[in-house]
DNA sequence: CTGAAATTGAGATTAAGTTTCAATTGAAAA
DNA sequence: TTTTCAATTGAAACTTAATCTCAATTTCAG
């Protein structure tokens, strides 16, 4: 479903679905969780299939456009991403200890911020919210 | 006030607060708004006072570390920071058309998030919110 | 004043991400 | 099928924010 979507994303910008593009969006798709591209590169030069490093990062950017992966934070070791398609919106909390990513959703602050939208006549399209702290684990090992 | 804080925070760590850690402290605290490093060393630079690049870069962490200082986002074009001290913490709306930001705060949130957090034994030092939409006068603007 | 420790600046370095460009591929048209 | 031409690829060069190195300088406690 998700090969669908991006291939009428490229068709339409007269794009074609390439080898490299289709490994690269197998791959991520294959992902349970989160991936860093360099980490994303490994996989596929190791499963077989083949994509450079740079074709790795356009086909990154067109799937950011497309709408079937987001970028869900930077750091200073890079970015990490996210394939959004089949997954609910849910926001992070950051260890800043282990860099670890906790996912979590709560409805009432998705409410509290349509609230806050309209209170402002803002038409919000969606959002980021990165909660950055210590987990439960870094706290305990730190003792 | 907020160099009485800084030096605190310096002293605590056996660091000394030097005449460019004192530069950049004051040229942040003067400037209203969002800054980049590159823009503060610029304005340090041409203000009579001095600080390297490297200075600047190494305050803005400790800054940050402070509590001082917050980074607000990343870009591909680098960071943005803004002074938090004397404001009361607040998060973003983006407009999409124009670029524009809107600062709000809501308690409501903030309970939430604290709810959120505690649910996970995890320990928030701070949050980033953003919002992205249309903003009121774009939506006017493109009717 | 003295000395140990911290700090500085200039430039080197790092590394994520992008760009370049010659060679290759894809697919629509002939 | 063959032609054709824009899109795509990979390897390496490049870009650039941010960090690090290290010799020289400054700070400040004693």
């Amino acid at each position: 479903m998700e090969r669908r979507i991006f291939q009428n994303f490229l068709v339409e910008r007269g794009l074609k679905l390439t080898k490299e593009r289709e490994a690269v969006l197998r791959e991520i798709f294959s992902i349970h969780g989160h991936f860093e591209p360099e980490h994303l590169y490994l996989i596929i030069k190791g499963s077989g299939n083949k994509a450079s490093r740079a074709s790795v990062y356009r086909t990154l950017n067109l799937l950011v456009e497309s709408g079937l992966v987001e970028r869900i934070s930077r750091t200073d070791k890079g970015s990490v991403y996210e394939h959004t398609y089949g997954h609910r919106h849910h926001d992070h909390m950051i260890c800043t200890e282990c860099n670890g990513v906790i996912e979590f959703y709560s409805e009432n602050l998705e409410e509290i911020q349509n609230t806050i939208c309209s209170k402002y006549d803002f038409s919000g399209k969606n959002h980021t919210l990165e909660i950055r702290g210590t987990c439960r684990t870094c706290i305990k090992r730190k003792k």
